[in-house]
DNA sequence: ATTAATGCAAACGGTTTGCACTACT
DNA sequence: AGTAGTGCAAACCGTTTGCATTAAT
């Protein structure tokens, strides 16, 4: 498939509507939860809760981080993120889970990637022939050597 | 690699060679490493650090942490042990590194399965011949439904 | 006699909790 | 006014560290 120029991280959130979605159910708009809603629509991938803790104080310094968590089970509740688990062994929040990616490690040099829907595809579709697993692509973490790093180790 | 479809879970370590290994490097053979590698020889796959400190304490209830964590350090040194990250984002612990195989976790029921050999070369193929990455088998770790519960939730 | 390894206690880092207070609605 | 959400501080849990002591070689 034409992957080169066709992957297109689609942004199926439209995160303007998040405040009538709260309000929708009941829940608040605050100054703080503003602050994260912005930070989270200018994150691609995957963060941890500590980085999204520190790129909400560079937008507000006073930001804590119980209302951060507090925040993020939220959002999580309306599927605007989910959680799963990094190669470090982190908790790992994905921002826009509908974007189908999971995440290539290199234990090498410490570079991520994202791997792309056609891709992912391979593996899902192999897993699912042989054991019936439906792999759940937005939580898929491999690790391993990338090209630069492998050649490295190879002698 | 010779990855037949031979899938034996191989016992490539001889525990009981251990303490030569460990002497062999200058290192010494103590009671608590004695109960720490009593408590590996009887575990398959994976376990968490936390978990094996309980099961350590089953056997000598005086056990430490801090013992336990560097005597994993210096088994893992000896490539008797190694540790990843499993899908609950604790850090795991997997014994027996040599055999291979990596993991398949249900979100539905919690249960966990080994990929044997044959399977996840599918899925080492597949990355390495899209992105020439080398994927880190004994530390794959893959999410999703199994068979029974995705069939519960498909309807 | 060496010096690796232990026990202990304290520190750590990310995350969670209880509770009185604040501020959205 | 009512109650969701906040700030704060303390608790938590798994893991790590420093250091004096013990014990394997």
């Amino acid at each position: 498939m034409g992957s080169s120029g066709s992957y297109v991280p689609t942004r199926p959130v439209d995160w303007s509507e998040i405040r009538a979605q709260l309000r929708a159910s009941g829940l608040r708009w605050t100054p703080q939860r503003r602050t994260l809603i912005e930070v989270l629509s200018r994150t691609d991938g995957h963060v941890t809760g500590a980085e999204l803790i520190e790129r909400c104080r560079s937008v507000d310094p006073t930001t804590i981080p119980s209302t951060v968590y507090r925040t993020l089970d939220v959002l999580e509740g309306l599927g605007l993120v989910r959680h799963s688990h990094g190669a470090n062994g982190r908790e790992e929040f994905h921002v826009l889970p509908s974007g189908v990616h999971g995440h290539l490690h290199c234990t090498g040099c410490g570079s991520t990637w994202e791997i792309p829907a056609d891709e992912a595809a391979e593996v899902v579709e192999s897993l699912r022939a042989s054991r019936r697993f439906a792999v759940d692509v937005t939580h898929l973490s491999i690790s391993g050597q990338c090209a630069g790093c492998s050649e490295k180790t190879a002698h």
